[in-house]
This record gives C-alpha cells, sequence and structure tokens, in this order.
DNA sequence: CGTGCCAGGTGCCGT
DNA sequence: ACGGCACTTGGCACG
C-alpha cells in the first residue's frame, strides 16, 4: 500500500490524507475508512445515480463527497446549499473496484433507495476522526417567543390573561390559551417569522372545535408578518392578526432570562 | 509561503492541499481561495456563532467546513446530514487572522446574517477547481404523475375529461381541471405521498374561488394515501379523496414511454 | 415505528 | 424583489 497513513499522536486527526491516489489506494482507504468509521471526505470525477423516494442520474464530473461516520452521504458541485445527492444517516456503505471504476454504494432499507457513486478519478482524498462533544445552542426559537408572551401578553392585547399553555386535549395543539377583558376565551397562535395559510388553517382548526362549546372563542395570529395570503383566508375565517416585533420580544426574553439568572 | 501550491496541469484540480499547517499558511491559502474561487475544505478545531434569522453558538469542536465558490458555506459535524451551521449561496467571505485565531466570516445581507469562525487548529486543507457541467436529471416527479393523470383520468374516476393542466390563473395553482360524467367541474389536487392538511387546505381555496361562479366544481384530492386530519378537514370541507398508487401510475408511466417509443 | 409539524428550512418558478 | 409551493425535504417530539 502506497498511501500514507497518518498515526492520530502528533500529526492530528487526519487518517488518510492522499493527492491522485490510484483508484486502489483510494478504493483501500475508503475501505479502512469505512472500518474505522471515520469522516471520509473525496475530490473526484464521478457519476451518480439514485433509486429510492425518486429516482435520478447525474452525468460524469467532480464533485465533493462527504461520508460521516453515521453513514450520511453527501454529493456536493461547486455550487449550492444542498447536497445534489445525498443518502441519509444509518446508509449501509461499501465500496468495491469494479469495471475500472471505484464504486461506492449506499444503501438504506425503509425507505429502500440505493446511491451508487462511480468514480474514474479521485484528486484528493482525506479522512478524519472528529472530536467533537458540542451541541448547537438555538436561541430566539418559538418556544422562546412563547415564554415572552406568557410573561407579556399584554404585547397582544390589553387585559388578556394566560389560562394555560401548550393545550392539547383538542384535536391539535394550542400555542397559547386566553381570557380577554371580557372573559372570553382567546387561542393564540405564535409564528416567530412569516405566519402562512397553515398557521391560519391550524388555528381556525382549534376554534372552530372550541366553538361548538363556548361560541365567543376567538382566535388570534400573532407573528412579526403575515402573508397575503393568509391574510385572506383569515379575515374569510373570521380570525385576528397581531403583528409582534422580534426583536422587541427577543430583548423582553434577555431580560426574563437575566432576572431567571439573578434568581439563582 | 511554505504551503504546497499544486499546478493544474498534470496533479489534478488540487490547488491547495495543505496537513497540519500554521494558522498563517491556512490563512494564506484561505484568502487564495477566495480570490481564485475555489471549492475550499477545512478540518479543523473550531468556534462558531451565528447570527441573523435566529441565533446560535456552537462550542469547540472538530468540524468539516465547506466553502463554495458561489458563497456558500457548510459547517458539518461528524453527523447528520444537514450541516450544523451554514450560510447560503452569495455570502461575501472573508478571512483574517485575529487574537491567535483563524477566523473566517460570511455575510449576507436581505436577511441580514452573519456566520463567524474561529480556528485554533487546521488539521487538513484543500482548495480546487471542480469541472462539473452536469445537472441532475430527476424522474417520477409530481410533473410525472400529471402525465400519466392526463393520460389515464379513468383511475380517478370515469368518465372523467382533462379540460386543462397546470392552471394558473387563479391565486394558486392547479394540478389538473376537468369535467366529469355530469359535465360538472371536477379539480384535482395530485400528491405523490401522503396528502397532509396543507394539500386540502389549497384544493379548499382553488374550489371555493371556482364557486362564486360554478357552484357544483367538486374537488379530489389524488395520492396514495392521506392523513387522518387531512380527511376530517377533508369531509368538513366538502371535498373527496381518491387514493392512486404511486408505483401502479409508475408503471404505467412507463409502458406509455414504451408504447410512445415503439411508435417512433 | 408512524404521524404531525417546524425549519435560520432550500430551491424553483411565478408576478 | 416577494409569493407560493414542492422537496429523496430533514429533524424532533409524541402517541
Amino acid at each position: 500500500m502506497r498511501f500514507t497513513r497518518l498515526t492520530h499522536s502528533l500529526e492530528g486527526y487526519i487518517y488518510h490524507n492522499l493527492l491522485n491516489p490510484s483508484l486502489e489506494e483510494a478504493h483501500d482507504a475508503v475501505k479502512e475508512s469505512l472500518t474505522r468509521t471515520l469522516l471520509l471526505t473525496l475530490i473526484g470525477l464521478c457519476q451518480v445515480s439514485y433509486q429510492g423516494r425518486a429516482s435520478s442520474e447525474l452525468d460524469w464530473g467532480d464533485r465533493l463527497i462527504v461520508i460521516k461516520p453515521d453513514g450520511s452521504v453527501l454529493i456536493h458541485q461547486s455550487q449550492g446549499y444542498e447536497p445534489v445527492n445525498w443518502q441519509p444517516p444509518g446508509s449501509i456503505i461499501n465500496t468495491q473496484l469494479s469495471e475500472g471504476y471505484l464504486v461506492i454504494k449506499a444503501i438504506r432499507r425503509k425507505p429502500a433507495e440505493e446511491l451508487i457513486i462511480r468514480f474514474t478519478k479521485v484528486y484528493a482524498l482525506t479522512s478524519a476522526k472528529l472530536f467533537d462533544t458540542s451541541k448547537i445552542e438555538m436561541h430566539l426559537t418559538e418556544e422562546e417567543l412563547r415564554q415572552v408572551i406568557l410573561e407579556n401578553p399584554h404585547l397582544v392585547e390589553e387585559g388578556l390573561r394566560p389560562v394555560a399553555k401548550e393545550w392539547g386535549d383538542f384535536s391539535g395543539f394550542i400555542d397559547i390559551f386566553c381570557r380577554d377583558k371580557n372573559g372570553n376565551l382567546v387561542v393564540l397562535e405564535l409564528k416567530n417569522e412569516v405566519a402562512d395559510q397553515q398557521a391560519v388553517s391550524q388555528l381556525y382548526r382549534y376554534v372552530s372545535s372550541i366553538k361548538k362549546v363556548s361560541p365567543l372563542v376567538r382566535g388570534i395570529i400573532v407573528a412579526p408578518r403575515i402573508t397575503k395570503e393568509a391574510r385572506r383566508l383569515l379575515m374569510t375565517l373570521g380570525l385576528e392578526f397581531k403583528q409582534e416585533n422580534l426583536s422587541k420580544c427577543s430583548s423582553l426574553l434577555q431580560k426574563s432570562k437575566d432576572s431567571q439568572s439573578k434568581l439563582l
């Protein structure tokens, strides 16, 4: 085997780093990467075919292929956020030399789908063990927005009192359940970005089911903005919309977090 | 500059291929990759922060970073199909050495968002020019499903006659527009997998708008299956559902193509 | 494991 | 540019 294998200790976490390897060398490196469950990147001239939930063919061209330890496969062209072809985590991956090609297959059962990559040339191959225990922390999610509204119901309407949140007894999911100053039920549907048709239809479901018991129930979408179509649907269905500024909520959230940390 | 630069001719399309470069070497290579608009991959120990449509923090860990010639940035952990952080195509990318870090920033206006990657160590860096003119060819799309129904309207209902397809004059998009054996208008909404709430609400929109002109219009969802919630909504809205198997349609499509090729 | 729903959804194609 | 809509959507939470 002519390819350079790098030990872990001083050279970092890279196992293979091959430049213009032969297909045989690349094949060996891919096999070893798979058995060692390394992260593997290949840059090479390849052709891709996929059959499964849909089916596709991608003719010859240079691409970046990423194979992850969890069985994900990504095929990236030089443009675009999304991979042109892929296979999700949990795929069974194998490689072979066949008819002059380096072939990598990724198979999944349920749903049954198969991805086949054929290389005639590998320009670069790198495999590595990544040490990474960090999880991403997201801020300003819909849950946090809900928190803000629960603590500051006046942002939606004066005199509003939250009764319960995440009401699930009905045939759906209510974001916040309130009573207004007249004592009528109000269902709030929160969106942290644009409120669309789906949000309106969802709220309509909630309100309809409650109306059978309590006819005076109101439904309000709370979001920074709403699509034109959603607004039309909303009006025909007798629902309401309250614009709520995201950045204002953000600062309130920060305050709420601050006060929480002060309490600790 | 100590890093190896590889010319295009014989060595393939790889420009940089660095193993455990210093941050200075990596910085130079990143800068050159950006000016030459190459595809760049880095494996290294980094920390990521994002602020824009949402905001997030990712603490130190080893990741794969891909920077594409079109200004896309992908940050991949060793698991999962999706990048943990990213920036879409068209982002403005720059790099600097700052406070002992190699920093890569990707900025986008509209929506305003900023991605900052800080490296303390780069294990491997590869940049390349990809030659790839091929476009992916997808089969069995919704368009092909539409083709099958247009050629075989009896699959939905006996006596159905297509009048038009891809009707776009209304505030939406009608898949197929027909008349039934009684001469009444029928709107078909096609789904190649499960029909959900959104599909029903979409069809309802179409049917409602047509009803003002022609009160006897019907609406039928054609799909292999339908969610329980969607079926309930469908019934309350007076719409219909026709189960239609995708694979059956697919094989019929194949037959139709075969017979076409025989005719040629 | 299916079902439903959110996503920093992304991409494509309209006006 | 905004808007609607499909997507091999992927991912998560929940019955």
